[in-house]
RNA sequence: GCCCCGGUGGUGGAAUUGGUAGACACGCAGGACUUAAAAUCCUGUGACCCGCAACGGUCGUAACGGUUCAACUCCGUUCCGGGGCACCA
């Protein structure tokens, strides 16, 4: 009988489902644990060997957690709207609701092959409407609640409302302290009294409230592509124009739906404490939301009414000050800006226009044009140049900066560009070639903060600026508001209906507000999604955005305890059975993004009492990504030639036997075909319908070698490896054990199929202890010996603790090495074997399950007990300690576990290589560390 | 540019708290079985030096420097690779 894994494989996982093996119940005796994944978002690509990573650590915990003896909830679903889809309409006519299904199905197959324990009867889609109308409905809280920064928390917008009728809002200023209602820009913030509002009219009112909603309407830039018709994230524009198509991109004010999370950003930087992310997840967390602390500065312009507002973090070097610099796109620049430099800044301008974000941080060219205006110093009446530069971003802080170049390296590497003179307050700490960011300078050059140290001076400037009304105290947050629509058609509706320019809630009783089936894609009007083509929708003033992709993936891990419920998001008692996701396993790419937007809905449910805990995630595992291994062939310019790898002078150039020089192009290819890096001629011809079929080669010894690179695995690149074909070929027990020996899951790691052998080795290895091809079954009901328990239990306990570890790679290795040896011990005894199996049940539950059924077992592994570990037969009563001398390893002692020091050195002191290599010496000291080493210092 | 992570044999990686660097695999080389192949089993395998041999020596964890009896591990500087930077998910 040899080992058939496709056959078993099939027959347990037929079994599985038949006996709903994987369904859990809301209520047991058992201690909850709940193990999540990061859902997948159903590419037309499928399923890759970069997806199940984390899925298999996820699913070899929760085996292991049922063994353990808990109830294990472990989900699955799909994040089910985005982009993608409805480009794939766009240029192939498909609707995303038919495509979205049709990759969900493939993905679907993908994972059954691979055996997962989840319980599919709580799947969730986001693009159900039975999912979305609760997506709408968390939405609708959002819109109806404002954050009490008295209470600290979420309340119903109907008590604000309340408290404006009694008292106005002295005491809940707006949170946007420049909000005006009417006039333009005024320097006071906006202040009503109960008599005030109450004539307001009711448009005036709902304009008031939605400065404080925690999902508001307002305006913001976006990347906007005229000739798509459609707005682009930073990924899509490159060097000003749109990725797809090559057309120009500019910025666009668009009105925009935001959730207000900066009023979270104290307490989502609080809660971080309380969970188990790792340190540079926090960290990266942590500079996201980029709490500082300063003043926000008013600068007198010379010549104008207008004042300048700067936020700095550093208000004692204010006599530093020798140029501000101010985000281009602010308004007011073309009213202060001089006549001669105005066709300059209008330049300028244009050109930054043309940037993306990212491209204008990413700068490393210093670029910026001088406005022709001054501010002045309001303590010594020093003229200060104002400037523009795109380094300077309008969305953070005040949008413009006061510049120190003696104290801040960019603001430095400006000066030294733009020829600005440097004055230097802090004496002998400024050399006058780099900028010293200190704090313990003793300042000069400062007027009244004159001969104090910097740290301390902070204080008094601020307290100064006060006083004199120049200035606030201000902490600010580099984290912005969340942009929360989208002008696209595949994504939630807002419930919202729109009056006379004001949103209002659609009723709760009308949701879900149906997403509408529409044949054309097309982006609508003046930067308006799709809806906004469908007349039926318009002539309801429906919203026509739709909400971003991280709506629907802000709250399914609540979907998945009650995910049939028609009547609540997710009942009360089970979300206090369940409770915090115990521990949640997906990649670092989330790290800002969907993480910090499913704590925010988190503790704004929590907040308004629909749950009973404020973080969704206690522990979260990050999985490293698997990355592509590319190959390249290199074709010269214009003709049909390629040169093999070696032959090329660099990546662009082959110098041919003429020495003439070749411009080459670099082309994927499909990894598929390449063996190593040797290309398979014929596969090539073939490729892509014969494109390359009359292709002629230039190879070095015989061969074509290919060019090589590591980048993310994508279709696109021809790096992808499909899991299927693997389990197709080893069985999923195999790949699930080789993904796991791959290296830490943590750790990002190109994909590399060469190995796999090794572990189906293993698998076949375990199998004969089982039954041999000519002897048929082996295993006997024998007495173990002491020998093979403590195989057992050292297994067991190596097991044991590297999966609680997540280390799960070792313990593929220690596996390895139990088989190994009871190989060698020629054990075929059931109590080891049959204990073996439940161990490695978690990570290969196919062939756990078969060999535990031949064994004579009549109910399923899955709920076996995990094994006790028993250290006696472990007991070691010696050891054999590495004996160094001078640090450098010498020779090894077996000594008993109890000897003392003194009697460690005697015996040292007694052997003849430690005498030898002393020369006669006498050692300094004898470090003697149990159960470790021994080290002799000479 | 800013933030985060990583770099150990030909390859993936191990070394859990500063304590024998290279576990376990892959690959490769040699051998056994076989008409042959597959499968399986055995032996060797970081580099260099000495030697008949050794359970002999030197070097070695990206590079350089430091702390320590002892550094892959801690600190500093540099180089290289990867991820994120707000409309990809």
């Amino acid at each position: 009988m040899e080992y058939n894994f496709r056959s078993i494989e099939k027959k347990w996982q037929f079994n599985w489902a038949e006996t709903n093996a994987y369904k859990v119940s809301n209520e047991s005796d058992k201690p909850k644990y709940y193990v999540l994944d990061m859902f997948p978002y159903p590419s037309g690509a499928g399923l890759h060997v970069g997806h199940p990573l984390g899925y298999i650590a996820s699913d070899i915990y929760s085996r292991f957690k049922r063994l353990k003896g808990f109830n294990v909830l472990h989900p699955m679903g799909y994040d089910a709207f985005g982009l993608p889809a409805e480009q794939y309409a766009l240029e192939h006519g498909v609707h995303p609701a038919v495509s979205t299904d049709q990759n969900i199905r493939n993905f679907r197959k993908q994972l059954d092959n691979i055996g997962f324990c989840y319980d599919w009867d709580r799947e969730v889609r986001t693009c159900d409407p039975g999912y979305y109308k609760w997506t709408q409905w968390i939405f609708l809280q959002l819109f109806q609640s404002f954050y009490n920064r008295h209470t600290q928390k979420a309340s119903p917008i109907t008590e604000l409302v309340t408290i404006f009728e009694q008292e106005g809002n002295a005491a809940h200023p707006v949170p946007n302290s420049s909000f005006q209602l009417h006039a333009p820009q005024q320097r006071k913030p906006f202040v009503f009294s109960a008599e005030a509002w109450k004539t307001f009219s009711e448009a005036e009112q709902q304009k008031i409230l939605m400065e404080y909603r925690l999902a508001f309407c307002g305006y913001g830039e976006v990347n906007w592509c005229e000739a798509l018709g459609t707005v682009l994230a930073n990924d899509e524009v490159v060097n000003g124009v749109s990725e797809r198509g090559g057309h120009p991109v500019v910025k666009k004010k668009l009105r925009q739906w935001y959730l207000r999370i900066t009023e979270y950003a104290d307490r989502l930087l609080e809660g971080l404490s309380r969970i188990e992310f790792s340190d540079s997840m926090k960290e990266m967390q942590s500079n996201w939301i980029g709490k500082s602390s300063g003043a926000e500065i008013d600068f007198q312009i010379k010549g104008h009414d207008q004042k300048l507002r700067v936020y700095t973090t550093r208000p004692d070097t204010i006599f530093g000050v020798d140029f501000m610099v101010v985000a281009p796109e602010l308004d007011w620049i073309n009213q202060v800006k001089s006549a001669d430099q105005s066709k300059a800044v209008e330049e300028y301008i244009a050109y930054v226009q043309s940037r993306s974000e990212r491209e204008r941080m990413a700068e490393k060219k210093i670029t910026g044009c001088f406005t022709g205006a001054y501010a002045v110093n309001p303590f010594d009446g020093r003229e200060i140049p104002i400037w523009i530069s795109e380094y300077v971003l309008a969305g953070y802080g005040t949008g413009a900066i006061m510049a120190v170049p003696c104290g801040d390296e960019r603001d430095f590497k400006f000066a030294e560009h733009f020829k600005i003179p440097v004055t230097n307050i802090i004496g002998k700490h400024f050399n006058g070639r780099e900028a010293n960011p200190t704090k313990e300078a003793i300042l000069e050059n400062s007027g009244f903060l004159n001969g104090m140290v910097m740290k301390e001076a902070m204080e008094v400037a601020i307290q100064k600026l006060e006083a004199e009304g120049i200035g606030i105290r201000k902490v600010n947050y580099k984290m912005r508001d969340a942009a929360f629509s989208r002008q696209r058609y595949w994504g939630e509706p807002f419930p919202v209906q729109w009056k006379e320019g004001t949103a209002y809630a659609w009723d709760v009783s009308g949701l879900p507000l149906e997403l509408p089936y529409v044949e054309s894609y097309q982006p609508g009007p003046e930067g308006e999604g799709p809806l906004a083509n469908i007349p039926e929708w318009v002539s309801k003033e429906l919203e026509t955005n739709t909400m971003p992709g991280y709506a629907g993936s802000s709250w399914y891990f609540l979907r998945y305890m009650d995910p049939h419920n028609t009547e609540v998001f997710c009942d009360r008692k089970a979300s206090d059975y369940w409770g915090q996701v115990d521990l949640y396993i997906g990649g670092t790419e989330h790290a800002v993004g969907h993480l910090l937007y499913s704590r925010m809905w988190t503790k704004v449910l929590f907040d308004l009492g629909h749950l009973s805990f404020d973080e969704p995630f206690k522990k979260l595992l990050n999985q490293g990504m698997i990355q592509g291994s590319s190959r390249f062939v290199y074709r010269i310019n214009g003709t049909n030639r390629f040169v093999s790898k070696g032959l090329l002078t660099s990546d662009e150039t082959y110098l041919d036997a003429e020495a003439v020089e070749h411009k080459v192009d670099k082309i994927h290819v499909d990894v598929n075909f390449v063996d190593g890096y040797e290309l398979d001629l014929d596969a090539f011809k073939q490729w892509r319908n014969g494109e390359f079929a009359q292709a002629e080669f230039v190879l070095e010894d015989g061969k074509y070698v290919c060019g090589s690179e590591v980048e993310k695995m994508s279709k696109s690149k021809f790096n992808t490896v499909n899991p299927d074909d693997l389990v197709e070929k080893y069985g999923a027990d195999t790949f699930r054990m080789y993904e796991m020996f791959l290296g830490p899951v943590e750790l990002s790691k190109p994909w590399d199929t060469k190995g796999i052998e090794g572990v189906h080795r293993f698998l076949k290895k375990l199998w004969r202890l089982f039954y041999d091809e000519l002897k048929g079954q082996v295993w006997t009901a024998e007495k173990a010996t002491d020998a093979e328990l403590k195989v057992l239990h050292k297994a067991i306990k190596k097991i044991e603790e590297d999966t609680e570890r997540f280390s799960f790679n070792t313990a593929v290795s220690t596996f390895m090495i139990c088989v190994n040896e009871l190989s060698e011990l020629k054990c075929s005894k059931k109590d080891i074997l049959e204990q073996l199996l439940i161990l490695l049940t978690p990570y290969a539950p196919h062939i756990s399950e078969e060999l535990w059924s031949q064994l004579g077992n009549k109910t399923s592994i899955l709920d076996a007990a995990f094994p006790k570990f028993e250290s006696d037969y472990l007991k070691e009563s010696s050891k054999a300690y590495p004996v160094a001398i001078n640090g450098k390893t010498r020779l090894e002692m077996t000594l008993s576990l109890e000897v003392t020091q003194q009697e460690v050195e005697a015996i040292i002191l007694a052997d003849a290589t430690v005498q030898k290599w002393l020369e006669g010496k006498q050692p300094k000291k004898i470090i003697y560390v149990k159960n470790k080493m021994i080290n002799v210092v000479v």
